[in-house]
RNA sequence: GGGCGCAUAGCUCAGCGGUAGAGCGCUGCUCUUACAAAGCAGAUGUCGGCGGUUCGAAUCCGUCUGUGCCCACCA
């Protein structure tokens, strides 16, 4: 848009007769941001409201499910901002740890190199390259969205105040023994070669398959089922249930491990399930999980057989060999020995992923840093318990409430170069260290700092309060935290909501956000999974670039159902534009004729009955779109919305007001006035989904500087039920009479002379609106009336002089009346029901009732028009 | 193996105890002095199956079928 935008209304500008987003958009962003309407003020005296974005990946471009978080908190943020709040929304990145070092890595093996070449410091210069040069990608995208982030506070996880933020919580914790090393059974990704959590893993189903191999020589055998025969070099116990007679004999007995020259103890166990297989289970305490607790349990040895990579360290004809490579090789030498009893036997079992690159993960025993999360956890479960934190959709909090109550300790240490480095250091005497932010680390020979770094969710998990500065006590700390509302995917609970609440309850004693809105997942218009991995993934900046983002945003908004996933195709998208070019081209004709938000809105009693309707409506909208936007019922405001706009302001009121304000006077100034009113207050209450559009109309109309900062519509309390019927009484003789038109075969445009009765009824003043809507002429001298039309109390009779088709109407109206007998049937048969009566409330029976009336005034209204048509 | 959810118009979804709704799509007529990215009119559903509760059920209960998601130490 240019200047010709910011005149004032009264010299009626020329706008085009379509809406192009693309002349709009970035500079009304750019105005924004300069103006500082998104810049928060720690030092405001106005109520706060705070949110923190979710932070996407550096690694990150802006898809469809970004879109859609960034809409709904954009519309929470400027709608707040325009109810007078000090609004804060913070933006950032977060460093993502593992996903930003693969990507770094593939672009090194690309140039035929590894992260060793670099070396630690080298490698991780280059990763802080990479993130200034495509890093920032993702937050010019929000911008082209129209997201109102508070540029001026953007953080990053990685950046010193987080990294400090992050010390100062490992030390805390570290202190009150919340954070300790031990060496236990972890999630390995031999790809990636390094630890990951439990919910790192993705488990799917794989084919496998299952293999009997017989232990022991002569009596003394027993025979065990395997999916993972390689680990058969590192058993070191057969486990068996207690009660197993028929295993009895051997409890407590060593017998021969095949391929091998050592021999293991037979255990009890009540782990085993006697049911399951042969009842008898080789036990890995290295290489397994369950196996490495039967170990605990009764003392076993733990013996590694293979590396980090995944490759056989056992010495012996396997060693060297990768473990799959090794599955089969073994299975051979053992079919060799005789030891195979039962063959390989397909087997779909779960198997564990590394969620980033999807290799199998190989359990693996190992010296790791772990956050003891019993304490914590309970703290982040009683916050929701009594209800300081809301979950929406409530029926969320189940499944949060079932992850809280049985967490498991979380393995916070990996085996990679970028991220916060852990801050703690080792002696040469094996002395252990943890040093806080502002302390300097041991010197001295011999002191070492641990060479891992943290998992990416410890950083995130301090999210809410590091970015408002804490540890220090900062002013937008005290002002913003906690923060308002939450919005983030229901499939990230645990990753990162779980996290912020225990941090935030432990660092801050205090909740971090009252509200979590929980969304959904975008998919494509068939409700298909659409990820940046799967082919049917768009991107948002196409469709942007094509309709605009009002309509990417609109699209987002108005299929959002809360927790619910949501589905977007791009002829909904082309729906919304269409939306945003009606929005447009309405207020344009408005304010060609002079619509105007200019002085004050006239006393009711001044008011036409259609002015005084629209304003009804209008506060009722307002009220309604109100609490919906305090559910965070976004689809349904949005659809509300969309139905007042168009159908109600746009399509019934304009057309109205039409007659009105062609035949000029008082009563056109009184609804110019009313029409500006009702188009300033609903470009207001749609400006928070869509934001461009409405900026660029709203300051053509009312010629003041910004709708951003202009103030939320408040709910007058105006109502008039009685102009509200009156209105629906005209759109049903309007709708009513252009059925007869359409059915009779004339063209919309043609004139009919008409002769309508109206008195006594309410529509007497809307003659002339009526009229005009139904393209009635006057009846003039040789009027004849051919078809007379008993609508609402009131008799519209039409000249068509021949055009009628008396066959088509008649059937038309007989089929009607047939339908409004059957209603009169089903109506009386209710009410001559005593049970009804007896037990239905008393507004179902006065419906009832009213259905009834309406039923048998139709009777007689379509008779009296089958008797008024002419015979054949 | 446990838990949660969903099955409503061709498609995507609202409704969740009182005559079946929306958007898109579809049919017909129109460039009727803001908008054809539009206007007007219209068609379309035994609300997954079977039982039950109720005066009344798409809506509550049970059950079956189909489908999706989450959790779990399925050797």
């Amino acid at each position: 848009m240019t200047e010709n935008t910011q005149q004032s209304n009264h010299s009626a500008p020329e706008l085009p007769t379509q809406y192009t987003p693309a002349d709009v958009e970035g500079p009304l962003y750019e105005r924004w941001v300069e103006r500082g309407y998104f810049t928060a003020d720690a030092k405001s005296e106005k109520p706060p409201y705070a949110i923190v974005i979710p932070p996407p990946n550096v690694t990150g471009a802006l898809h469809l499910g970004h879109a859609f978080q960034v809409t709904l908190m954009d519309a929470l943020t400027r709608r707040k901002r325009m109810q007078g709040f000090e609004t804060l929304w913070l933006p950032g990145m977060d460093h993502a740890g593992i996903a930003t070092q693969n990507k770094v890595e593939q672009q090194l093996a690309e140039e035929g190199k590894s992260r060793y070449d670099l070396g630690r410091e080298a490698f991780t210069e280059r990763v802080w390259q990479w993130k200034d040069e495509y890093g920032g990608r993702i937050l010019g995208q929000l911008r082209r969205l129209g997201a109102g982030l508070d540029w001026s506070r953007e953080r990053f996880t990685m950046d010193e105040g987080l990294s400090r933020a992050v010390q100062t919580i490992f030390k805390n914790l570290y202190d009150d023994e919340l954070i300790y090393r031990a060496e236990r059974i972890i999630n390995w990704c031999p790809r990636c070669l390094t630890a990951i959590s439990d919910i790192e893993v993705d488990y799917q189903d794989d084919d496998g398959e299952l293999v009997s191999l017989k232990y022991g020589e002569g009596d003394e055998t027993v025979v065990v089922a395997t999916t993972r025969v390689e680990t058969m070099l590192g058993d070191t116990a057969v486990a068996v249930h207690p009660e197993d007679e028929r295993y009895a004999h051997l409890i407590g007995k060593r017998i021969k491990l095949p391929l091998t020259n050592r021999t293991i103890p037979v255990v009890a166990d009540a782990h085993v399930d006697p049911e399951f297989g042969t009842g008898a289970v080789k036990v890995t305490p290295a290489h397994d999980p369950n196996d490495f607790a039967i170990g605990q349990r009764h003392g076993l040895d733990t013996l590694t057989v293979m590396d980090e990579r995944g490759v056989i360290t056992a010495s012996g004809p396997f060693q060297g060999l990768d473990r799959f490579e090794a599955r089969s090789a073994i299975v051979a030498a053992l079919r060799e020995a005789g030891r195979v009893v039962a063959e390989k036997r397909p087997y779909v079992h779960s198997v564990g992923h590394c969620s980033r690159c999807k290799t199998t993960v190989e359990p693996r025993l190992s010296l790791q840093w772990w956050v003891k999360v019993d304490t914590l956890a309970k703290a982040a479960g009683d916050a929701v318990r009594d209800e300081r934190v809301a979950l929406h959709p409530k029926d969320m909090e189940k499944r949060y409430f079932d992850w809280v109550d049985n967490l498991n300790d979380w393995c916070i240490s990996r085996q990679l170069w970028w991220g916060h480095r852990i801050p703690v250091w080792y002696g040469p005497g094996g002395e252990v260290v943890c040093v806080g932010p502002d302390e300097e680390p041991p010197s001295g020979e011999g002191w070492t700092q641990d060479e891992d770094v943290l998992d990416t969710w410890f950083s995130s998990g301090l999210w809410p309060f590091s970015t408002l500065g804490w540890p220090e006590r900062t002013p937008d700390l005290a002002k913003f935290y906690p923060t308002d509302v939450l919005v983030t995917g229901h499939d990230i609970i645990f990753f990162w909501v779980v996290r912020m609440m225990m941090f935030g309850l432990y660092s801050m004693d205090e909740i971090p956000f009252k509200t979590v809105a929980l969304t959904g997942l975008v998919r494509d218009e068939f409700g298909k999974k659409m990820s940046k991995s799967n082919p049917n993934a768009v991107d948002p900046l196409d469709w942007m670039d094509a309709y605009g983002s009002d309509a990417v945003r609109f699209t987002l908004a108005r299929g959002a159902n809360p927790g619910a996933d949501v589905p977007i195709g791009e002829d909904w998208v082309q729906a919304s534009r269409n939306f945003a070019n009606k929005i447009w081209n309405a207020t344009r004709f408005a304010m060609m004729n002079g619509a105007t938000t200019e002085g004050p809105l006239p006393e009711p009693s001044e008011l036409s009955a259609t002015d005084r309707w629209i304003l009804s409506r209008l506060n009722a909208t307002v009220a309604e779109v109100n609490a919906l936007y305090d559910d965070f019922q976004f689809a349904k405001l949005s659809d509300t919305l969309y139905h007042f706009a168009w159908d109600e302001v746009f399509d019934w009121y304009v057309e109205l007001s039409k007659t009105t304000f062609f035949a000029g006077g008082p009563a056109a100034e009184v609804s110019r006035r009313v029409l500006g009113e009702v188009l300033d207050v609903t470009l207001r209450l749609l400006h928070p989904v869509v934001p461009f559009v409405t900026e660029t109309l709203w300051t053509t109309l009312t010629g003041r500087e910004s709708v951003v900062v202009a103030d939320w519509p408040a709910d007058s309390g105006f109502r008039d039920a009685a102009a509200e019927q009156e209105i629906v009484l005209v759109q049903q003789v309007v709708t009513e009479v252009r059925r007869f038109r359409s059915d009779q075969g004339l063209q919309p445009g043609q004139k009919v002379p008409a002769r309508l009765d109206l008195s006594g009824t309410a529509l007497a003043a809307h003659e002339a609106a009526v009229r005009s809507l139904l393209r009635l002429q006057p009846a003039g001298e040789d009027f004849s009336a051919t078809a007379s039309l008993p609508v609402a109390g009131a008799t519209v009779a039409l000249d068509l002089s021949g055009a009628i088709d008396v066959e088509a109407e008649r059937k038309r109206l007989t089929k009607d009346l047939s339908a409004a007998e059957k209603e009169k049937a089903q109506a009386l048969g209710k009410l001559g029901n005593e049970a009804f009566l007896a037990k239905a409330p008393e507004k179902v029976v006065d419906k009832i009732r009213g259905r009834l009336e309406t039923a048998e005034a139709d009777i007689v209204r379509i008779s009296a028009q089958l008797a008024a048509l002419p015979t054949a």
